[in-house]
DNA sequence: ATATATTTGACAGAAATCGTCAACAGAAGA
DNA sequence: TCTTCTGTTGACGATTTCTGTCAAATATAT
C-alpha cells in the first residue's frame, strides 16, 4: 500500500520530468530551499503549490490533492487512539452539512 | 443527526450539572473567559480540557473525545471538495501504520 | 436593586510560521 | 583537478498567530 508522503510523490514526479529544484522553484516563485524542504516534509505544502505542481508535472491534480489532504488529517489526529472513530463521525458531519448548505 | 459542536455539548453538560462557568473554570484552573469562549467555539479546546470535563460531568470520555477530534478534522478539511476521499485515504494510512509500528 | 453569571474586546507576551540568505556537501562534467 | 550544477542545512529577523489576563459591558436571577 501507498505509505508514500505527498512530498516523496512530488519528488518522484519531478525526477521523472528531469527537472532540477532550481527550475521548478522559479516556476513556483519560491525559494529553492523551501521547495527542497517541502519535498522532504520538512515544511508544509500548500494547496496552491500542489495544484501548480500537478500542472507542471502533468499529473492528476485530484490524486495529489487527496494525498495532500489525507496527510493533513493523519498529522492532525493520526496518533490518537480514537482517530478512526473520529474520522467516521467527521465524515458524517461533512456529508450532512453538504446536504444542507447549498 | 448530531450537528452539535463539542462546545455546545459541553455547555449542555455543564448546565445539566448546574455548574456555573466560574466553578468549572476553577476546577480546570483556567480563566472564566476562556472556558466561555471554548463552549462557544471561539477558542479551541484541548484534549486535556475535554478529558477533565468528562470527569467533572461524569460523562463518557471517549464520546467527547471522538466529537472533539472529529471537529478538528472538519475544521481542517471540511470545506474541501475532496474531503471525503481524503478521509478514506487517511483511514487506510492510519490503519496501515498501526499494523506496522507496534 | 443587588448579586450572580456570562460575554466581549483589548492587551501584551509567548510561540509558531514565514521567506531570505549564505554556507556546505556531493555529483557530474569539462 | 577544477568547475559547475544540484540539493541540503541552519541561522536570522520579520511577521503572524496563539495564549492567558484583565476589566468593562451585558444578561440573568433573587
Amino acid at each position: 500500500m501507498s505509505t508514500e508522503t505527498i512530498g516523496n510523490k512530488l519528488r518522484k514526479l519531478r525526477e521523472e520530468n528531469a527537472l532540477p529544484l532550481r527550475k521548478v522553484a522559479v516556476l513556483l516563485d519560491i525559494d529553492v530551499a523551501i521547495l527542497s524542504k517541502m519535498e522532504r516534509s520538512e515544511r508544509p505544502l500548500t494547496k496552491e503549490i500542489v495544484t501548480q505542481l500537478a500542472k507542471i508535472y502533468k499529473h492528476d491534480r485530484e490524486e495529489l490533492l487527496v494525498l495532500y489532504l489525507s496527510q493533513k488529517i493523519v498529522k492532525e489526529i493520526g496518533e490518537e487512539d480514537l482517530a478512526i472513530q473520529a474520522m467516521h463521525v467527521a465524515e458524517e458531519q461533512i456529508k450532512y452539512q453538504r446536504k444542507k448548505h447549498k
